[in-house]
DNA sequence: GCTCCCGTTGACGTGCACGTCAAGTTCTGA
DNA sequence: TCAGAACTTGACGTGCACGTCAACGGGAGC
């Protein structure tokens, strides 16, 4: 376990965000601190640093909002806490249940993310044929099409 | 040239967007209806349609916010804008000037969604190598990795 | 001409994702 | 030990992209 105890700003100077916005991550669920010092102050390490960084990549590069992104990340924790106590052997039709669970959304996650591939192909393509375009006009100024 | 004179209701619906959006377009001057009825009622053509989806593309896709929406569309406005007195031969070293920041901009659209690209492509390996992980779990329950 | 839906402007409201300020506490280097 | 930076909670403010309501005007079918 990386574990550097790291204070809350520079956790959001090297994730580019305001110390404002890990509490307002915090307020909703989705990030808390691995600990605290003896005054109060949160404390985080590298793995909090990681989650912090998926928050942004599924909120920059796929537009998901945080209330998604919750559920998303919701589902993974469930089964990392299903894994700890796997050993635990305990519940083995829950296990199924949660498992089927995460495999649903990370289903349906790579299908969106192939979706926005596409559209980002369309919008490529679009751009390449205004590129073609521009280049004929910069080439001859007399023949409009 | 389709001049279909929509109505502002059917824009919307075709477009999947309110009336309201229209009309907040209109006045951050991304879209104008391309005429009006006798009574002031606002007429759309079906390349103001166009126009209009290709904003929904540049905001839902590549999360551009509506000022920068507009500065692409405004270049590439200001391009066919001179392309329309092309024929008129007028200031032949604006033409050249107008010309190089729509390709600028071209330019750095592409780049931008290249990088998008790269980022949705990293967000797809994340993801399917989750799917490989969940893959073995419910295969051999007893293997931890 | 009457109906009724669709449209108009203007103004205020809303949800999200934080920003910002206040007043106090804690941590760290000299 | 003490200055000053960094942190705490709490509350209110902000910008964007619209939503919503009010009061009124236009226009297409009967």
């Amino acid at each position: 376990m990386t574990d550097g105890a790291l204070r809350i700003g520079e956790v959001a100077t090297r994730a580019g965000v305001s110390c404002r916005t890990l509490r307002y991550y915090e307020e909703l669920r989705l990030l808390a601190p691995s600990g605290h010092s003896a005054g109060g102050a949160r404390r985080y390490t590298e793995d909090d640093l990681a989650r912090l960084l998926r928050i942004k990549e599924l909120q920059d590069v796929m537009g998901f909002d945080l209330e998604e992104i919750g559920a998303i990340l919701g589902a993974e924790d469930r089964l990392a806490e299903l894994r700890t106590e796997w050993r635990g052997g305990a519940r083995p039709e829950r296990q199924d249940e949660i498992l089927a669970e995460a495999v649903k959304i990370n289903d349906r996650l790579r299908q969106q993310v192939r979706e926005k591939r596409a559209k980002l192909d369309e919008v490529m393509a679009e751009l390449e044929a205004k590129a073609r375009r521009y280049r004929e006009l910069a080439g001859g100024s007399s023949t409009p099409g």
